[in-house]
DNA sequence: TACCAGGAGAAAA
DNA sequence: TTTTCTCATGGT
């Protein structure tokens, strides 16, 4: 993975899109159940689950604890698998709290509490990216499908490689920068909306079209 | 009506 | 080890 390359992918996803200033949360805690019940669902639906999630309780984990399970589930609905998400955010809520909650986790370097997460049950390499990037402002890449589209599109991923491979590269290529890391991925998220899976592209992806274009104005090598 | 969305875990091959 | 199946609502 070229560093200059993903470095002019990102100048040109804020001059398509400008800053992001993710992730869309009133605190850490928020980030981490937001994370959770976005797992393969779309924002607008985690959106509505944590308005009716907030409406019944204060969003903290020993709220989360005290509400009945069915009653949990149900405030999850809009946000979908919710009888999968409810036992998960609850199983991460007692290990959140038996680590010390945010304080607790926050004095372990990032190698450790990224084991951590992935320990839990529900918290796959993504979402403990998610967590660890925009709660605990490590400095990690995120790989989601999004990353992947776009890149393999771009010719830079075949798009199968396993997840810390693509992971690795992008940190060794955009360095220990969080303002850049949490900015690039969202990025991604923006542009990632705008690329079906259709190839070649389709109509439906005229934005990303631009673009690729204008990926094509920087890039010196493709000048003609 | 059919497809898709900021995944993860379990089972099957 | 890799692939397939399951979980589920809401928008287009």
């Amino acid at each position: 993975m070229e560093p200059e390359a993903l470095r002019r992918v990102h100048e040109v996803l804020v001059a398509c899109f400008g800053p992001q200033d993710w992730w869309p949360a009133e605190s850490a805690f928020e980030i981490m159940v937001g994370a959770i019940l976005t797992q393969n669902t779309a924002w607008t639906n985690v959106e509505r689950a944590l308005m009716r999630l907030q409406a019944r309780i204060p969003l903290s984990a020993e709220a989360i604890l005290r509400l009945d399970s069915d009653e949990l589930a149900d405030a999850l609905r809009p946000s979908g698998y919710f009888n999968v998400k409810s036992q998960r955010l609850r199983s991460f809520c007692e290990a959140y709290l038996q680590a010390g909650g945010l304080s607790g986790l926050d004095r372990l370097p990032t190698p450790a509490l990224r084991a951590w997460l992935l320990g839990l049950k529900g918290v796959g390499p993504e979402t403990a990216d998610d967590i660890l990037l925009y709660a605990f402002e490590r400095p990690v890449f995120i790989v989601d499908a999004y990353t992947r589209r776009i890149f393999s599109r771009l010719g830079l991923l075949a798009g199968k490689e396993p997840y810390e491979r693509i992971r690795d590269a992008f940190e060794r290529a955009l360095g220990p920068d969080v303002p850049l890391l949490k900015e690039y991925h969202a990025l991604i998220v923006q542009q990632g909306k705008a690329v079906c899976r259709s190839r070649p592209a389709c109509d439906r992806c005229a934005l990303w079209q631009t673009c690729a274009a204008a990926a094509d104005s920087l890039d010196p090598s493709s000048a003609g």
